[in-house]
DNA sequence: TATACGATCACCT
DNA sequence: GGTGATCGTATAC
């Protein structure tokens, strides 16, 4: 029997462009993960755009064994272990050999909701992927799945979901990013307002966000 | 080899 | 508002 998808992933070109590009329509679009043959998805609603040698917040910042796949083709999955315990997801942008990546920092369930629940026991539903850690553990995305093209993979890709209008994105500062000014203001983590569940600007309510009319 | 710390989360006051 | 958990990675010796 011949692999086949349900639906179709986003093709390539979609990643190929800058990180800042890619971030943004990325929101709406539905994370798609098939565990035991069944199907967990949920719409995108924030994202970070990371860049390479220009962004000292980047794995990329300096090429190293962990941030080579951030130098390599678009469209495949950059996922790293983190503070001990927690993964989080990326999406590899930019032409192959031009570093970049897009952290899936939250998203909204659309199916699967009680196998959600079962891999985050005791948590509100409201909670179950609103930050990237979090959404990890409930779609069971480890560094195992590091690696994976997310344009071809059968166990987790991205495909088209809803059309966002730009007047309901927010742009912010990116979340837990230190070091120079520059760095940490600069605007690039992107919120789907009306479906987030932390709305924007800011989860602790410390920065302002700006409407991308 | 050794050490400091992080693109987080949950739980505390 | 603050902090501990917990370990892979990067960087310094």
């Amino acid at each position: 029997m011949p692999t086949h998808f349900a639906e179709h992933p986003l093709p390539r070109a979609f990643y190929e462009r800058d990180s800042e590009a890619v971030a943004r329509a990325l929101l709406g679009q539905r994370l798609v993960r098939v565990l035991n043959g069944r199907r967990l998805s949920g719409l995108i609603c924030e994202t970070e755009a990371y860049g390479g040698a220009n962004d000292r917040a980047s794995h990329a910042y300096r090429r190293t064994p962990r941030s080579a796949i951030m130098f390599g083709p678009p469209g495949v999955a950059y996922v790293y272990f983190i503070y001990g315990m927690h993964h989080c997801l990326n999406v590899v942008t930019e032409r192959d050999g031009q570093p970049g990546a897009v952290l899936i920092r939250s998203i909204t369930p659309t199916e699967g909701i009680e196998r959600l629940r079962e891999n985050r026991p005791g948590v509100a539903d409201r909670y179950l992927t609103d930050g990237p850690g979090k959404l990890c553990q409930a779609f069971a995305i480890t560094a195992a799945l590091n690696g994976v093209d997310l344009t071809g993979n059968a166990e987790l890709c991205i495909a088209a979901g809803e059309q966002v209008d730009a007047r309901e994105m927010v742009a912010t500062p990116r979340i837990g990013v230190h070091g120079d000014a520059e760095t940490r203001t600069r605007p690039w983590r992107f919120v789907w307002q009306q479906v987030a569940h932390s709305v924007a600007p800011d989860p602790r309510g410390k920065t302002s966000g700006v409407a991308l009319v």
